[in-house]
DNA sequence: CTGAAAGCGCTAACAG
DNA sequence: CTGTTAGCGCTTTCAG
């Protein structure tokens, strides 16, 4: 049995059908310029040896592949959900889609989506869709769009969810349920997203007239543990707060986590609201109301943008989709003042 | 369009550096033969000019690139979740990840992945994990692992989840409450892992010194409008199952569906298992009771065993990872039999 | 130790 | 209409 390791080229096509290897390029891409008949015949050839041309060699040489890229930094809840959008947004377009991991290495956090972008830019990819980057630089040669970026003024297109309104719609929501004293768990300072929330949170409290209160706003930097302490100092505080929003829905989980340790029952005693509408969200306990962000539909639109760069048509600098408030069980009034307390 | 050629290539940093290209390759590949003065100096200029060799390039060249591929044929909730638990299997190796998306068009569903493969197989990618597919050549060039693929007599190695015993599992639990009549939403015929699901039913039925009865199953092909509508049909026999057991969670949410069109609670009235353990089944009404199959792990153990292989390794011929059920909501005793009835 | 030269598989001029 | 000739950016002998 002969092992032949080396796949089927082109030239092999060419030989066989006893044409020239140009010939066979021609056909494949369909160019004006060979005859009817062994356009005919070098198809069969090419059906009959079963020849796929490779995607490395051509786009080596014709600097178009009609594949977008989408780099993430790992693949986890939020990349993969937004995975889901952006195939849809390709499933009409002759493009297909490569989507490549850093792998979630720590050792290069920062500027992966830069170097990735260099490596493949240009030959393997003809445009690029950013996951959450870290930095966004403005020139790489090839389109970019960028998804939920670290810092806000970036200067490729960009596709974000509404945090500032959702953020107001999550402390409304604890307000027009009649708490006063809510607290804030508030996300990485050096995300875009974060500094938004809070600002929600802010802006909404000053709007229904009441004070922004520095001992009510702890750091939880998106991380469930940290939440969890940052929880458990907020309710030990002299007046603690009947209501917590948390940045993030593993912030949330975190309260909900601190609550129990102390033995408050949520919603009873504490109501709690998260930021993102993650799977688990609804798999806590109890399960959390939350802010939804579209993941799914904000990877459909950031590929459709970059399908419009492609097409060389102009595209929106920023895309803004709308978040909105989904009520599970882990908010409630607040319990009425203990006797001797005042309204 | 005109595409403009920003990027920096190895001839640039050879000109900057004042060396030839040739000697850039081997500090970029760390080679000997090379002065360790004239190493530095080069890396130094890559450094400062922000190199990255182009993986297309390099990859047409020498047949190696340190990356393996995952070829699905769409990006949707199983096949995404795996790619979590590949993620993590390569996380502390030299390999990189890339995945293709067939984008889950219609037109070219099978064979998609034979496609794929040749067309990246021996230049962009060492390896490939191929996920779900229909049929599983033997030769294409390089190592090839399959997860779950629809046909069960294929030539590459293979991981999936013990579908047999999970549908044992899942029948026999049924069978504990207390029922008798359990109803048999069945997948695509055409899929192994449907079959095996449908034996493992059998299996217990038989172990129970139950018939098996062709009237209590029904085809749902895996999707949730079949099988609302061929749990609808199960119901309005003269004598209805008490219970159903649909082979995956979609179908399971379809006969959830009938159920609530009926007027049937469940699980009072009617119990109801799925298989998956999606994120769907427990954001259903009531969560669902399921099957898990440990997709994240079946992702992972896969890359390990193509990184195996890779290695020159041998590897098993097949992998079947663990089903187990998890308890939920959707099921319970069957209602005491009324009055007029038969035990 | 270093660089010139020869391709990897393919496409794009340009001749015949 | 067809084939010949150059490369794309990189690695790899193999002379100097």
């Amino acid at each position: 049995m002969v092992t032949t390791h080396i796949r089927t080229t082109i030239r092999d096509v060419a030989a066989r059908a006893g044409v020239s290897v140009a010939t066979v390029s021609k056909v494949l891409n369909g160019r004006y310029g060979v005859s009817a008949t062994t356009a005919l015949h070098v198809k069969a050839v090419i059906d009959e040896m079963g020849y796929q041309s490779s995607i490395v060699a051509s786009s080596l040489r014709s600097h178009r592949t009609n594949v977008v890229g989408i780099l993430v930094a790992d693949l986890e809840p939020f990349s993969t959900e937004l995975l889901k959008g952006a195939s849809r947004a390709v499933r009409d377009t002759s493009y297909e889609l490569v989507v490549y991991s850093a792998g979630g290495r720590a050792a290069d956090r920062v500027g992966w989506e830069r170097r990735y972008l260099s490596r493949l830019g240009g030959t393997l990819i003809d445009g690029a869709l950013l996951v959450t980057p870290t930095v966004v630089d403005a020139q790489v040669g090839i389109p970019v769009v960028a998804v939920d970026p670290h810092t806000g003024n970036s200067a490729v297109p960009t596709v974000t969810a509404d945090n500032l309104h959702g953020a107001r719609l999550a402390t409304e929501h604890l307000l027009e349920l009649g708490h006063r004293r809510i607290g804030f768990i508030a996300g990485r300072p050096d995300l875009d997203s974060a500094r938004l929330r809070q600002d929600g949170y802010e802006l909404a409290l000053t709007t229904a007239g009441l004070p922004i209160d520095p001992a009510l706003m702890m750091m939880g930097g998106f991380e469930e543990e940290l939440s969890r302490a940052a929880t458990v100092q907020l309710l030990a505080t002299p007046d603690p707060p009947t209501a917590i929003f948390a940045a993030n829905d593993l912030s949330a989980i975190g309260a909900l986590a601190a609550a129990a340790e102390l033995g408050l029952d949520v919603p009873t005693e504490l109501s709690v609201v998260g930021f993102d509408n993650v799977p688990e969200a609804v798999m806590s306990d109890p399960a959390l109301t939350t802010v939804e962000q579209p993941i799914q539909l904000m990877g459909r639109r950031a590929v459709e943008m970059l399908l419009s760069l492609l097409a060389g048509a102009d595209v929106p600098e920023r895309i803004t989709l709308p978040t909105r408030l989904v009520q599970r069980r882990s908010t409630a009034r607040p319990r009425a003042p203990r006797k001797g307390e005042q309204s």
